[in-house]
DNA sequence: CTGAAAGCGCTTACAG
DNA sequence: CTGAAAGCGCTTACAG
């Protein structure tokens, strides 16, 4: 048998209106004497409210879901502790969920997430589905979410975004200064988040330095190790570059294999750049230069701005933006007349 | 107004008994009429049970909490995803915690958790605090839980275990008969995870092949990869081996770097073998010869034996053993008269 | 085939 | 300083 407050009444001699209040610290003051009297029996029982019973009455489920579309995902499992930590700090638990980068599934653990209580969703997506649709029905118009979508979900607030296009920019531009003329990138492929500011900024770039970008130059694969392995396998087969530019961290350390499999050497026969400044990179060989941007900073932004949103005005989010510094390390070389050094 | 169960029951003009019972397929057969009805209503509306509501009348939340060490660590999120695949697909979330290692934070969590009504919790714990008196305080005497504590916490049932030892002890028996008797340990310091199965199998294999370990060989750090790293480098500095044991895949890749720093070679200059067997080792330049263990079948295990447990009969929980598997690659070579091959 | 009523375990006006 | 009672939104015997 469950002990319940009624038993604490009880047992203390007091009525369950007065175990509540003492519980909770709430009304007029009460005997010193009561108070002690209450608290030594709900020591002594180990009675613990019933957490159902409590937020019927009072909704607070101080818990938050979280999507994203791969735990295992290098970047995103720092988003996930930047938004755990701070949520923790704040007395929040959350409610994880894995999307493995489906829309379908997406839906589906909204409307898990929202049939759950919690009090908001933080959710990563890769997709341009018709969230707002999906969130902003009826009752829900004003529940509380956050998108990590880079963008991709055009909206007035809560756009946590990166300066990617000025980091990949800043990136591509380095190779340039150093003398690469012939310079590939590895994009994502359709299945997951989308990189077109990185994609674009690569472009630009080119162009303003009037370089003509060959299509071979630019290949497509999942955004994962595999796929940049697999990336640069192919990119090397059918073109030679002096320097790859990576979609991100992960497809560059695939890189790294598909470039050692191809008996090149890194720097020295081509240069490598990833994106999203990941710990390990530091500790690759050779240590790789790479855009870093700040994973742990964005869950913790996100976690806040919910945060701020479940406690005051709502749909009145705050964008916030983070620049991206290039870390400049070991994987990049000098190129003089095709030479690199 | 969020919309209830009576509002539904005025719409379609029946009673809020037919509207529970049509929502929840019970109940003696309803005409296909009032059935229709009562489904329009809900649909029109978007009606969705409180959640509270429904659970204290029918505890069922559907949740169980999860705590591990380091959510970032790249076994653990290979766990967490072998948990959330199963569970999600029995119908279950998970709530998430991270304890940072800290048993502090760790206690702290099983007591929230509980106190959220979850249905069971899976602890991932280096710790070998008093666990049990912890989870087995009155009413919670038959709590499902499961452990993942590489058997730190000695008990009869819900054990799950990989053969660490033998694995252990077949990769550094492959280095001695590879020619290997100058070999090194990487090993965790105190605030992890215990590795003492990895670390007996060592000296005892390396006994049993009348080969005396010299205490500088073995170095303990962090399990990550800058452990890996600054023991490596402190190994180096002050001996030398042919070949490094390491307790982890993560040690390996920062014992990759403290070797290149060091201007070494592997495997030329010195053989590398780690643990866990985590996709990236198979990426890296060598790529790492490792002892392979199912973290995410790990995972599956404990939320299996877990939901069975809250299904069924608890603390009747069977024990689970998974064998490793030595992934023989690239990172290791032969020795001859103490040449490297 | 359907409904009135009790009850789950809390919190919170309200009254004294 | 403290308690009786209403109410949160469901489910489930029980009755008809």
């Amino acid at each position: 048998m469950k002990t319940t407050i009624k038993d604490i009444a009880r047992l203390s001699g007091v009525s369950i209106t007065t175990v509540s209040q003492v519980l909770n610290g709430k009304g007029k003051r009460f005997s010193e004497d009561t108070r002690q009297k209450v608290l030594k029996v709900v020591a002594e029982t180990e009675y613990r409210p019933d957490y159902f019973a409590k937020n019927m009455v009072n909704p607070q489920s101080k818990t938050i879901g979280v999507i994203v579309p791969d735990i295992t995902d290098l970047f995103f499992s720092k988003v996930i502790e930047g938004i755990e930590t701070y949520l923790n700090e704040k007395g929040y638990v959350i409610l994880l969920c894995d999307s493995h980068h489906s829309d379908e599934k997406e839906a589906h653990y909204v409307s898990e997430l929202m049939d759950r209580a919690v009090e908001g969703i933080i959710l990563a997506t890769p997709n341009s589905i018709a969230l707002d649709k999906l969130l902003d029905v009826k009752q829900y118009q004003s529940f509380p979410y956050v998108l990590l979508d880079r963008g991709i979900n055009k909206r007035d607030g809560g756009n946590i975004l990166v300066d990617e296009y000025a980091g990949a920019y800043e990136a591509v531009t380095y190779l340039i200064e150093l003398g690469h003329r012939r310079i590939g990138m590895l994009a994502n492929d359709s299945r997951f988040y989308k990189m077109d500011e990185r994609t674009e900024a690569y472009r630009q770039c080119l162009a303003d330095h009037q370089i003509a970008v060959e299509e071979p130059w630019i290949v497509s694969n999942a955004v994962t190790i595999e796929g940049g392995y697999l990336a640069t396998k192919e990119l090397l087969a059918k073109t030679n570059v002096s320097a790859l530019f990576c979609g991100n961290d992960q497809m560059a350390i695939g890189a790294y294999r598909g470039i050692f499999e191809a008996g090149l050497k890194i720097p020295e026969d081509i240069s490598v750049i990833g994106y999203d400044g990941l710990d390990i990179t530091n500790y690759l060989t050779p240590s790789l230069t790479t855009v870093y941007q700040p994973a742990a900073g964005i869950g913790q932004a996100a976690a806040e701005i919910l945060v701020d949103g479940i406690l005051g005005n709502h749909r009145n989010y705050p964008n916030k933006n983070f620049p991206t510094k290039l870390l400049k390390r070991e994987s990049v070389a000098v190129v003089l007349d095709g030479i690199s050094f």
